[in-house]
DNA sequence: ATGCCAGGTAACACCTGA
């Protein structure tokens, strides 16, 4: 039996963070990262500064927004990127690959949705309805798949500093939540709510208004298990050391750990 | 509530984020 740990972190453009990522990686020692808001094309991100220190990389990216990318310290294979189900979604939000011989990793960022009475909270719904197919079809397989990413939602009031603060935005909608929990209800286990849980935790604080040191986060980023992961899970957590650093992304990592 | 910070693009302002 072999233990890796799975991190997953947006990142807010790979470029701007790059001490910071190269630092972590060091430290944590992660066997597979999940990368969200790389913020760059794929023959613009740092491929050699990563790679020296041992990873694979896997990368789906665009200008300016968006872009995801799944880093292994074992081969990566059979790589999809792009979430299915849309012709004109052209947005570098889902990737997809095969770790460590047996595990199925999801990198996903799921779109923000604000402001609710546009279309981009009709994006957001349809994506969710979209990767709900995705995993849908993961589950009719027996294979040990990860979902993991920026989901753009707070599950319940317990997961934000103030809810009356987030009563209007897209990520504590009913029709956002209801979508969170049918995921969850086709059996998909919540990694770090298995070994954690105790309300207020966060995984995001803003850049403004010193949420940081108040505290002010809101829990936002969320690894999905299918049930064949979830049982060779054996821990799970937010690292929060990296929020605190000079330069910092507005997400720190979340993170399990799987025995394979 | 908006856009108090931050990043990117492009150009010395504007868009997006959550």
């Amino acid at each position: 039996m072999t233990s890796i740990k799975i991190a997953t972190w947006n990142v807010n453009s790979v470029k701007a963070r790059l001490p910071n990522v190269l630092a972590w990686l060091k430290e944590f020692a992660p066997d597979v990262v999940l990368l969200q808001e790389t913020k760059c094309v794929d023959d613009a991100f740092p491929r050699l500064e990563i790679e020296d220190l041992g990873y694979n990389l896997a990368l789906h990216g665009q200008k300016t927004y968006n872009g995801v990318a799944i880093l292994s310290k074992s081969p990566l294979e059979d790589v999809v990127p792009g979430l299915p189900g849309s012709a004109e979604d052209d947005h570098a939000r889902y990737i997809e690959a095969t770790v460590f011989g047996k595990v199925r990793v999801v990198s996903l960022y799921l779109p923000n949705g604000n402001p609710i009475d546009t279309p981009k909270f009709a994006y957001k719904l349809s994506w969710m309805d979209r990767l709900k197919v995705q995993m849908e079809k993961a589950l009719a397989t027996d294979e040990l798949t990860v979902f993991g990413g920026d989901y753009n939602v707070i599950p319940t009031d317990d997961d934000v500093y103030s809810p009356q603060a987030f009563a209007n935005d897209a990520l504590t909608q009913p029709q956002t939540r209801s979508r969170f929990r049918s995921m969850l209800h086709l059996g998909l286990t919540d990694a770090l709510r298995a070994f954690n849980t105790q309300s207020h935790l966060y995984s995001y604080w803003d850049y403004q208004a010193g949420a940081w040191p108040k505290d002010n986060g809101i829990l936002i980023d969320h690894i999905l298990l299918s049930p064949q992961a979830a049982d060779r899970l054996t821990g799970s957590g937010i690292d929060k050391g990296p929020r605190g650093q000079e330069k910092a992304s507005d997400h720190t990592p979340v993170w399990c750990t799987l025995e394979i």
